[in-house]
RNA sequence: GCUCCCUUCGUCUAGCGGUUAGGACGCGGCCCUCUCAAGGCUGAAACACGAGUUCAAUUCUCGUAGGGAGCGCCA
C-alpha cells in the first residue's frame, strides 16, 4: 500500500506556524515512506472563505518547500460529488432528515447544560417519516447509539470512545452545502487517502468521522494527532507571539530550512540531534516518536537555529534575500560591497537576514548612523596623529586587501606605540559610526578604499587634535 | 457541566524498572580576542502531588491537582 498524507487548511485566515508544523509532519510521513502528500482547501464554508487567504496559504507552502504532489483541490468544487454520497447514504437508511430548526436546537442545547448533560442531538428527527412542511431539513447521520469506537492512534496510542456519548451530527446543510465532516470523509476516501495527520483538536471528531467512512463502506485510514504548538506564554497560539503569517517570518529574515528544522523538533526528535537537512528529517522522521503533549514556541531557539543554517549556506544563495532586507532598510545594494562578501563576512553576527542587513547598512550609505558616546570617546585628539598617519599610508596602499590593510595598521600602531586595539577601535567609530563590526581589516576591505578614506578624514576633525592626513 | 487528551531543568527534549537523570536554547563564569560575534571549556537549573505494584520506580497502575481540546446548519 502506497502512503498518501493530505494537508487541508480551510481558507479562513492566513497560514501561521502552527500549520505548517502541521503539513510538514504529514509531508514528513509521505516522502519518508515513499508516498504522495496531497494538498487540499477546505472551503465549504463560503462565508467565510476567501481567495486572499487561498493564496496566502500557496505561497506559505511553497516557501518553506513543502510540496504537494496532487491538488489542490477545492472543496467548493465537489459540492455534486457530495450530494451523490448524500443520497446514497440516506436512501440506505444510514442518514435522516432532521427539520429541527435552528432556535428549538439551541433552547434544547441551553436545557441541556442547566442540566448539567453533553450538549448533543437529541436524536428527535430519526424515525420522522412526513416532512415538515415550510421547512428545508438539514441532513442529519445516523450515528451508532451503543458499543465502543476505538481509534488506534499513531501518536497518542489507543483511544476509546463510547458511542452513546457521540450524537447524530449534520452531513448536509439546509441550504444543500456539505459540513465539514461529511467533506472531509468523502475525499479523503475519494482521494484514497491512508494517513490522516492532523491537529489533536481533531482527536474528539475523529470517531464521528470513522463511523461516517465504515457507513460508506470505506476503508478506514490510520490516524495520528498532532499535540499543538502553545504561544511563549502556555497560551494559546495568538498574534501576539507566533499565530502570525508564516511569510512575516520571511520578512523577518528567517530562512526556510531552519524554520521547518525548529519545527521537527516540536514534538519530535532523534537522540540528541538538533540540526537536521530536509533529507535527514526525511529519512529519520518516525511519527510513533512524536510525543503527545504540547509544546510551546520558542524564538530564542529559532533564532540560533537561523543562525546555524546562515552560517553553513552558499552566500550566494542568501544573496537575493540579502538584496531585498537593504531595500526595504532603504538602502541602495549598488552603492556598496557585493552581497556574498557582506553575508560572508557577517553571518556569525546576525541572527536573521534582516539583522545582518541592519548591521551591514553604513556599507551602502554615505551617511552611516552614528553612535555619539562612541565617536567622544573614541576620537579623541590623542588618536588624531594615529588616524592621520593610517590615512595617508592606506591612500597609498597598493593593493586594497585584508591583509594590506592589517600591515598598514599594524605598522602604524608599532610607529606610535600603542597596541592595535588601541588603533583598531577608533578606526571602527570612524568608519561604521558604531563599536561593532568585523575584524577591522575585513571591515575596511569590504568599504572600499575611496569611503574609509573620506570617513578617516572626516573623523579626524572630529579628534580636535588639529592633525591632517 | 460532560467526553477525550496531556504533565522530566525557564523552554525544546533524551530516558522506555536499577543512570552522578543526558543533550540543546537561554542564563552565569573562564579561555580566545582590535570591537561584537562565532568557537572551546565550565556552572546553576527538572522527574506536579498522593497511593499502589515491585527487592527497586522518572519509568507500570489508579487517583488528585494543574493545563488543553471537543461538545455549532465553524473548520
Amino acid at each position: 500500500m502506497t502512503v498518501k498524507t493530505r494537508f487541508a487548511p480551510s481558507p479562513t485566515g492566513f497560514l501561521h506556524i502552527g500549520g505548517v508544523r502541521t503539513a510538514l509532519f504529514s509531508w514528513l510521513y509521505a516522502r519518508h515512506h515513499g508516498g504522495q502528500f496531497v494538498l487540499r482547501i477546505e472551503d465549504t464554508d463560503r462565508e467565510r472563505s476567501t481567495q486572499e487567504a487561498v493564496d496566502v496559504i500557496l505561497e506559505g507552502l511553497a516557501w518553506v518547500g513543502l510540496d504537494h504532489d496532487e491538488g489542490p483541490y477545492f472543496q467548493s468544487r465537489r459540492f455534486d460529488r457530495y450530494a451523490e454520497v448524500a443520497d446514497q447514504l440516506l436512501s440506505a437508511g444510514k442518514a435522516y432528515h432532521c427539520y429541527c430548526t435552528r432556535d428549538d436546537l439551541e433552547a434544547r442545547r441551553v436545557a441541556q447544560i442547566s442540566r448539567g448533560e453533553n450538549p448533543r442531538y437529541d436524536g428527535r428527527c430519526r424515525h420522522r417519516t412526513n416532512p415538515v412542511s415550510g421547512v428545508q431539513p438539514v441532513l442529519r447521520f445516523r450515528t451508532p447509539d451503543s458499543g465502543v469506537t476505538v481509534v488506534e492512534d499513531l501518536v497518542r496510542g489507543r483511544v476509546e470512545f463510547q458511542n452513546a456519548e457521540l450524537d447524530d451530527l449534520i452531513l448536509v446543510r439546509s441550504d444543500g452545502t456539505p459540513t465539514f465532516h461529511f467533506g472531509v470523509v468523502v475525499d479523503d476516501g475519494d482521494m484514497g487517502i491512508t494517513h490522516v495527520i492532523r491537529g489533536d483538536d481533531h482527536l474528539n471528531n475523529t470517531p464521528r468521522q470513522m463511523h461516517m467512512i465504515q457507513a460508506l463502506g470505506l476503508p478506514v485510514p490510520a490516524y495520528g494527532h498532532l499535540p499543538m504548538i502553545l504561544g511563549s506564554d502556555g497560551a494559546k497560539l495568538s498574534k501576539r507571539h507566533g499565530a502570525v503569517n508564516i511569510l512575516e517570518y520571511r520578512a523577518q529574515g528567517f530562512l526556510p530550512d531552519a524554520i521547518l528544522n525548529y519545527l521537527v523538533r516540536l514534538g519530535w526528535s532523534h537522540g540528541d540531534q538538533e540540526v537536521f537537512s530536509r533529507a535527514e528529517m526525511i529519512q529519520l522522521f518516525d511519527i510513533g516518536s512524536v510525543n503527545a503533549s504540547a509544546s510551546r514556541f520558542d524564538g530564542e531557539k529559532l533564532r540560533w537555529l537561523n543562525q546555524q543554517y546562515l552560517k553553513v549556506a552558499e552566500p550566494e544563495t542568501l544573496a537575493d534575500d540579502f538584496l531585498r532586507h537593504l531595500q526595504r532598510a532603504g538602502l541602495d545594494p549598488a552603492h556598496g560591497p557585493a552581497p556574498a562578501a557582506v553575508i560572508e563576512a557577517y553571518r556569525e553576527r546576525a541572527t536573521t537576514l534582516r539583522e545582518l542587513a541592519d548591521s551591514a547598512a553604513y556599507l551602502y550609505t554615505d551617511s552611516p548612523a552614528i553612535d555619539e558616546a562612541a565617536v567622544r570617546k573614541h576620537l579623541t585628539p590623542a588618536i588624531g596623529g594615529s588616524l592621520a598617519l593610517l590615512t595617508t599610508r592606506l591612500s597609498e596602499l597598493a593593493a586594497w586587501t585584508r591583509g594590506g590593510i592589517h600591515n598598514e595598521m599594524a605598522a602604524v600602531a608599532a610607529d606610535r606605540g600603542i597596541g592595535f586595539g588601541k588603533l583598531g577601535q577608533p578606526v571602527r567609530v570612524a568608519v561604521t559610526g558604531g563599536t561593532v563590526s568585523p575584524p577591522i581589516d575585513v571591515t575596511l576591505e569590504l568599504l572600499g578604499r575611496e569611503k574609509v578614506l573620506r570617513r578617516l578624514t572626516q573623523a579626524l576633525s572630529l579628534t580636535g587634535s588639529g592633525a591632517v592626513a
